[in-house]
DNA sequence: TCACTATATCAGC
DNA sequence: GCTGATATAGTGA
């Protein structure tokens, strides 16, 4: 049946959004990424864009945007906050499946998954 | 068009 | 190492 099978009204987002979560979603458990990374993956120069884009998160928490750090190994933000509850959350969620951060920095470099 | 933003990079100190 | 300024790209009003 199921002439409409509407599942979930999918929300809307733009086709650049769509490529930053198909990216971030291909980042395997126990490895981060950076926002630059993500950007650069997508074909795009602004990692601000990827910021933005994976604040709005309309598809949490099946997009793992707490895999997703700042290029100089800092957590960046989470959850509309760029510190403070949210970020010791993020450390948490990552520590979880192994990566360690060490005073809020990434602690071993080759866990940074490379696209 | 304007303002905002989960960034990145450079210059100066 | 830190701060301030600038570059760059996308979104929403």
């Amino acid at each position: 049946m199921a002439a409409v099978t509407q599942r979930k009204t999918e929300p809307v987002v733009t086709e650049f959004a769509a490529r930053v979560y198909a990216a971030t979603r291909r980042i395997p458990r126990g490895y981060v990424s950076t926002y630059k990374l993500v950007a650069a993956a997508i074909g795009c120069r602004s990692s601000r864009a990827v910021g933005q884009a994976l604040r709005r998160n309309p598809f949490a928490p099946e997009v793992p945007c707490h895999r997703v750090i700042a290029s100089n190994l800092g957590l960046g933000g989470f959850s509309g906050h760029i510190s403070g509850a949210a970020l010791i959350r993020k450390r948490a969620l990552l520590r979880q499946e192994g990566v360690i951060f060490r005073n809020g920095r990434l602690a071993d470099e080759r866990q940074m998954y490379r696209f």
